[in-house]
DNA sequence: TATGAATGAGAGTTCATTCAT
DNA sequence: AATGAATGAACTCTCATTCAT
């Protein structure tokens, strides 16, 4: 077979296998993994229930790898903002709005990412955590620590601090309406932020 | 029939219903709704299947009033701890100490909670919010603009503020571990706040 | 709950597990177990699907139990009709006999008991082969060895002669037609076993 | 064409059907027909699912194909050997020598050949039937017939005979373990046999 | 009030078969 | 001839809910 040909076919496996994935986000973020229905994701995607299977072991296999794509997505978003600031608090600042952006863009991964990390399923909760461990990093090292040596900050625990960061950027985040609106404006987040770890005059 | 026939009567019956709901909490918690097996929940409360439905018309009606129960439990313990206390910035402290100490010792009606909050089912979502609104009302009004007013705490949007303290307190509380350890210290928690609050000289 | 009644409600119970048992036998019996179908089964009981499912953990389960159930009717009976002949050639021709005859009164249960035996599925073989050990038995101890004692028949390793005749009576037995007539005579059957086995002049 | 470019095509065509019939005996051996995955044999036996459609129309097609291959082989093996002897005795013994050999050196064909003959699907075993016939025929005249003529077996029924003959084989023969040893010894079912058929002095 | 047998809609998953390449 | 993506019927199993006792 020539080699195009094989090119072509994975570009076909690829595509599918996104509006899957796509098809699944939305249906995973307005119904929950566990009333997520494999029928209308495919269909919703443009193909018939057993297609899916071609792709996933399973519908939990799925639902993995749609927290690894999301998590991979939302991550290289969020570092390539931030790490476009060189100040640690422009860099918060930065954070918060980028990722309230992120949110506003991509409702239903948002979605998807809160209730995982709130629901039931320890499973799925794992393996979020570990698809999110670099925004961790990426906020305890480059921003927090970063501003702590430059004096800008004060002393502090990073990785507790980092921890509490991302509690208040997915808490405020999930408070979005159907429209996507977030009810709290990420500069007043960001501010609020700010004035708790600002070194003291 | 003689009155305290009635009364026993009006007992045992809540008596049914209490226990009803604990097991209920329990199998919540652990599968969340959709996962939660009406089954499982009468016969840990000693019941037969048929017996949930003398007491609550669905499995929906249970949560529900799953949902009341525990917002007004959390909210008669939390009003009466932070109101043993004058000042505003001791009652924040409080508020983050009871609201941890509360968690912890009711560890599965906290998963619901939360679980809840963050979940897919909108219907849900805002039974809670409407039993939780008093607890707003005590954050925004007993708390803050009391600490404004007196000078404490800088000016600022009071609701707005309160919710970004109802999402730090519910955001860290959901983080515990098996035994119930949050991982976040309450104390560092409230005075991260504080630090954001307190005016500045 | 007076006890009449939990006799009652027991002699439901097991009249409902009785006819669905009947049912699975003629469907495993046509269909083999693969190809059965609970659907049909349940209906052919006059009962829903779900049903099977409060008396049976699953198919294989109804499946296992069924093999428990046919073995010890079968055995039960060929026991006592062989027992009610004293010489060991006699019971022989007794076990050929009463086993056609359990045959064809039994013809659905003899499939299900010979598509099993020579089935694909290892663990449906192994319950089988237990469930028919004490007709093994039988036939090793009460005839061939009463025999071999008494100078009727030779000489003879009886574990494997017995597994001979077992492997002639089954054999033969699945050899019917679709009316239950069994193609070769149990007469001949019994007298070719009975000169192969007597002790030569 | 050039005439060896076609029969090399012809070669190659039936290499490919020899590997799939190869792979189809391990795969129906081992599931048995229902549970049998065509995609599993296509795989094993080096090709894409779709192939097995250009060389069998349907998986029945290639069952039946099976049956036919599987029976041609064994009687092919057997009658060359059962002729190599002249006396009806010594054929009879290298019929159940040569019988054994062939399921010790050919087991999944011989578990095909068991299951299918045991087995539910009425169309497969009438297939197995017409395709075994030429062995009745061998075992009937060419060992029983020619025995009783000769005076070293005792009257009988051939066709009868030969089908208990047949019977004992195949059962005896389906008692093999894992590593394909046969639980009963051939030399003694073959003396068995000899003992029951003999003419007695 | 309590029971638990019966129900049947609904969902995930398998896989023979088709067909465009 | 070979491929393998797509299909959708069919099947097992779950479980909220009903209801006669």
């Amino acid at each position: 077979m020539p080699r195009y040909k094989q090119a072509e076919r994975a570009k076909v496996l690829s595509e599918t296998r996104r509006r899957l994935l796509e098809a699944a986000t939305q249906e995973f973020a307005r119904q929950g993994y566990v009333r997520a229905n494999i029928n209308r994701i495919s269909k919703a995607a443009g193909f018939a229930k057993g297609t899916v299977y071609n792709y996933f072991d399973s519908k939990r296999a799925l639902m993995i790898a749609l927290i690894k794509e999301i998590a991979e997505g939302h991550m290289e978003f969020l570092a390539g903002q931030v790490r476009q600031e060189a100040d640690p608090a422009k860099r918060l600042e930065r954070f918060f709005e980028a990722g309230f952006a992120w949110v506003t863009a991509n409702r239903a991964q948002a979605r998807v990412l809160i209730t995982t990390l709130n629901g039931p399923d320890v499973e799925f909760k794992v393996f979020m955590y570990e698809a999110y461990r670099p925004m961790f990093q990426l906020v305890a090292r480059d921003i927090l620590a970063a501003g702590t040596e430059q004096g800008v900050f004060r002393e502090m625990e990073p990785t507790e601090t980092s921890a509490l960061l991302m509690i208040i950027y997915l808490g405020t985040s999930s408070q979005f309406d159907e429209e996507g609106r977030i009810y709290l404006a990420p500069g007043k987040v960001a501010e609020f932020a700010l004035d708790a770890l600002r070194k003291r005059g």
